[in-house]
DNA sequence: CAGGCTTGTCGACGAATGATGACATCGCCA
DNA sequence: TGGCGATGTCATCATTCGTCGACAAGCCTG
C-alpha cells in the first residue's frame, strides 16, 4: 500500500511563502553552502525546480531571506533603559529562532561561505550596523556600536561553540548579569 | 617562449611541510567549504592527488592543521595583569594572520560549514575554552571564560563584517582602550 | 464541456568537487 | 650503469549542485 500525499493545493502565493520560510528557516541553521535548493524544496514537499522558477537562482533566494529578515522584532524596539537585560536574555536563554536575534544568525551562518558573503556584509551594514549605530548616538557611536555589536555576535558564536555543554541554572543568571551589564555600559557611553 | 618553472626539488617532507602551511593559510582565510584540495595544490605548485596521498582526506588533513595551530603563540602568554591590552592590540591592530588570533580565525571561518562543525567544536573546547577557563580561574572561572572568549571572538566577525571601512586613528585608539577595560575587568573577576 | 493560462513535476545537463589507481620520472644504491 | 623504490602527475570516476526546458495536471473562464 503506497502512502499517497494529499497533493498541495495549487495556490502560487501560498507555495511562495512557504518556500521563503522554509528557507528563512534552513538559512538560519545551515550555512549557505550547506543548504540546497532541494532541502527547502523537500522542506515544502515542492520539486526544486519550483524555487528556481519562483525566485531566480539561489542567492537572489538569501537575498529575499535576508531582506525578510528585517520584518521580525528589533533589538532596538523596547526601553533603552534595559537593553543589556533584554539581549542578555535573549542571547543566553532565548529559545533559538523565534527571537529578534534570529536575523543576526542567518547572517552568522553565511559569514564564511565566499559565495554568500558579499551579500551578508552589505546586509549586516545597512540593515543592522547603520540603524543600531544610529541609535546609539552620542559620543563615539560608531566605536561603541562596533563594541556591543561584536558582543551580541561573539556571545551567538560562543552558544554555536559550546552549544552541547549547558550552564548550571546559577550560573546562566550570573553570565546573564555580567553581559547585561557590560551591554548596558557600553550604550550609555 | 614557454616559462617553464624549474620542477620542485623531489622531497617529501618539504613538500609535505608546504603542503601544510599553504593549507593554514588558505583555512585561515576561507572557510572549509570553500578550500579546494586543488586550491591547496595549486599555492604549492603540486598536483592535488598529492595532497590526497599524504593527508588522506580533506577533513584529516584540516584536522591537522587545527592540531598544527597550536602551536603558535598563545594569548594566555604574557603579563596578566596586561591581558585586555594585549588582545585587544590584536584583535584591533594586529596585521591580519601572523598573531595569537590566528587559530581561532581558522575556528571562526568554517564554524558554518556542517563538514567541519564538529572538529571545530571539538577542537575549540580542547584547545581553546578549556585551557582559557582553566588559566582564568577563580571564582565563575566558567562563566568569565565564556564572556572572554565571545568577546573577542566577536571582534573577529565584526572586523570581518566591516572589514572594508577603516576607523580613524583616533576612533581605533578609542576602541581598543574600552575593549582592553572590558576585557581585562572580566578576566580579573 | 473545451480551451488556455497557471502551477507543478521530471529528467537532464554542465560544472565543480574529493578521491583513486595507473603511469611517468627522479634519485639513490648496489 | 642498471634497477628499484620514492615522489609526483594524469586521466578519470562518482557524486553533488544549481539550473533549465519540456511535459503533465489543475483550475478558471467561455
Amino acid at each position: 500500500m503506497f502512502c499517497q500525499v494529499a497533493p498541495r493545493p495549487r495556490n502560487a502565493e501560498a507555495t511562495r511563502a512557504a518556500i521563503l520560510t522554509a528557507a528563512r528557516e534552513r538559512f538560519s541553521r545551515e550555512s549557505y553552502d550547506d543548504v540546497g535548493m532541494r532541502d527547502i524544496a523537500g522542506d515544502v514537499g515542492v520539486d526544486a525546480a519550483l524555487v528556481s522558477r519562483y525566485f531566480g537562482s539561489k542567492e537572489d533566494l538569501f537575498l529575499k531571506v535576508l531582506e525578510h529578515c528585517g520584518d521580525g522584532p528589533d533589538l532596538m524596539d523596547g526601553d533603552r533603559a534595559t537593553f543589556g537585560d533584554r539581549v542578555a536574555r535573549e542571547a543566553i536563554f532565548g529559545s533559538e529562532h523565534d527571537g529578534q536575534l534570529e536575523h543576526l544568525l542567518v547572517l552568522l551562518r553565511s559569514i564564511g561561505s565566499a559565495k554568500a558573503s558579499e551579500l551578508v556584509r552589505r546586509t549586516a551594514d545597512e540593515s543592522f550596523f547603520g540603524p543600531f549605530q544610529a541609535w546609539i548616538g552620542g559620543r563615539d557611536a560608531p566605536v561603541r556600536a562596533r563594541l556591543a555589536a561584536a558582543f551580541i555576535m561573539g556571545m551567538e558564536v560562543s552558544r554555536e561553540l559550546t552549544g552541547g555543554q549547558t550552564l548550571t541554572r546559577e550560573q546562566s543568571e550570573n553570565m546573564h548579569a555580567r553581559m547585561a551589564a557590560i551591554l548596558q555600559a557600553i550604550i550609555d557611553g
